[in-house]
RNA sequence: GGCGCGUUGGUGUAAUUGGUUAACACGCCGCCCUCUCAAGGCGGAGAGUACGGGUUCGAUCCCCGUACGCGCUACCA
């Protein structure tokens, strides 16, 4: 008896993914396929004035590259398409047809200017903007020739006036709103498109969608698609308002105070796995006492319900993300972590081609860096020339450093291989030759292998940079 | 202005559907490790749950009010 779930996520195209939309397309999916339903794209591009070039290609890309793969949708196809409103005019028009005659809405013919006028005057008494309703009270004959005449007309919702429109909402709960406040929304635009509202609520019907999870900025336009159900007879798909995601002042998440695209944070070197899982922790817990945070999809499909969904806004904080960013670096496989930060370590202008001291280089770093465009700036020690500072050479060319590097140099000469765990050892044997220890030993050798005071641990060191390419650096000092 | 939604340390979240010394993570501080910087380990500071009233033997949790924040208030989504 359980119907399939379907939900949607219904993008307007702006050129990018927002973070907040990523966060509820990530929610549908997380909700789909925790319920073993159907994720579908639809793409609600009714606004021709904000028509971006290129737009829908690079979202489907983008949510591709998340790994937020759609069940129907634009490219892929389903059974019911299309998916981009923009090609759904005709059924638009069918619907607001049955609307306009069974009187649930009406013609009306202001232009922009008088509306701006009225919004004007009422805002000078005080008084709630809203469409004064004044097209309600056209006779039949003055709207027929008012269209016959060719003026410019928009659809209407006729808002039933005098009585409340409550629903439930799954994160929510109970909310109540009085029609007399709620707009008689255009429905239809002079161009023949359909509004958010209308091509909506058509096609969550149509689509057969049964749960909406969409922004909290929708849940006070509800009424009018409550509204719209009704008049078609149809029934209302359940709702979740997904709370949105705060700058650090609390606002709405925006541009001005960093960025909001989420291929920026992909280019920035963030893994995708870690967006994901930081932002379905912004807003959502699984809650019962669990502390784990590091999530894989799957583990978060599993454990994924929408009623555990916060219903306070969340400010996104980008130390955190750094942090488990940091973390799936960390833990990372390692072939794949190499593939993923060559292009960083190419655009600086580093050879990579030497594969096998690439992986080494990965494996030093890693521990170093939370973002992967951190991996250039720590990786050049194992590529760049020794170029030291002039208190630095006099004690890199000191009596007891060059002791120390003879001895070395010795040594490894020896060994087969430089490895992380015989390198430290040889050290200590060193020591015991010359008498020099601690960072009268450490130093001068950290300098001439490296050319920096700081750094991951010498053996780590030598162990990249390999037998021949220590000694190379050594003997420079002697 | 009107309407709606929200409010647990600086931030993200917990707290077996009223009974806990209000927990965890990030960040911050300190210690250990150590040649250095991270990582890691250990520890610390930081909220009495926005505020004020109720209900109750007992409220973070239920009710009311206030404040504050945010959202909506377009022929944008």
């Amino acid at each position: 008896m359980n119907k399939e779930v379907r939900v949607r996520f219904a993008p307007s195209p702006t050129g990018y993914l927002h973070l907040g939309s990523l966060r509820t397309a990530l929610f549908n999916y997380l909700f789909a396929k925790h319920n073993k339903g159907k994720f579908i794209l639809r793409i609600e591009d009714t606004d021709q004035s904000r028509k971006v070039e290129g737009a829908v290609e690079n979202l489907i890309n983008i949510l591709n590259e998340m790994g937020l793969n759609y069940d129907e949708g634009p490219v892929v196809g389903g059974e019911f398409g299309p998916y981009s409103q923009s090609e759904r005019l005709e059924i638009y028009k069918k619907y607001s047809d049955e609307l306009l005659a069974n009187g649930d809405a009406y013609y009306a013919f202001e232009t922009a200017e008088e509306l701006d006028e009225m919004r004007k005057v009422q805002q000078m008494q005080g008084k709630q903007t809203m469409y004064d309703r004044r097209a309600r009270v056209l006779t039949e004959n003055e709207v027929k020739e008012k269209l016959s005449s060719g003026i410019p007309y928009v659809i209407r919702l006729k808002v039933p006036l005098d009585t409340e429109i409550k629903f439930k909402d799954i994160i929510r709960g109970n909310v109540r709103i009085e029609t007399n406040l709620v707009d008689d929304q255009v429905l239809l635009k002079s161009d023949g498109y359909p509004t958010y509202h209308l091509a909506n609520v058509i096609d969550d019907h149509l689509m057969e969608i049964t749960h909406i999870i969409r922004g909290e900025e929708w849940l006070t336009s509800v009424p009018k698609h409550i509204i719209l159900y009704n008049a078609f007879g149809w029934e209302v798909p359940q709702m979740a308002h997904v709370p949105l995601i705060l700058n650090p002042d609390k606002s709405k998440l925006s541009k001005r105070q960093g960025d909001v695209a989420t291929e920026d944070y992909l280019k920035k070197g963030y893994l995708k796995e870690a967006l994901l899982n930081f932002m379905t922790l912004l807003g959502w817990n699984p809650g019962e006492g669990e502390e784990k945070e590091i999530f894989s999809k799957n583990e978060l499909v599993e454990l994924f319900t929408i009623e555990k969904v916060n219903s306070a806004g969340a400010v996104f904080n980008v130390d955190k993300l750094n942090w488990m960013n940091g973390e799936y670096i960390k833990n990372y496989d390692i072939d794949k972590l190499t593939e993923l930060i060559i292009p960083f370590l190419n655009s600086s202008g580093i050879d990579t081609s030497d594969i096998a001291k690439t992986k080494r280089v990965v494996f030093a770093i890693r521990n170093y860096i939370s973002k992967l465009d951190e991996a250039a700036e720590q990786a050049k020690t194992y590529y760049y020339e020794v170029s030291l500072s002039p208190e630095q050479s006099e004690l890199v060319n000191s009596e007891t450093s060059k002791q120390v590097f003879e001895s070395m140099i010795a040594k490894t000469d020896l060994m087969l291989e430089i490895t992380i765990d015989n390198f430290k050892p040889m050290l200590s044997e060193v020591q015991k030759e010359t008498g020099i220890k601690g960072k009268n030993l450490f130093m001068p050798v950290r300098l001439a292998l490296t050319g920096e005071e700081h750094g991951p641990e010498l053996g780590l060191i030598a162990y990249v940079l390999g037998k021949d390419e220590v000694l190379c650096r050594l003997r420079k000092f002697v």
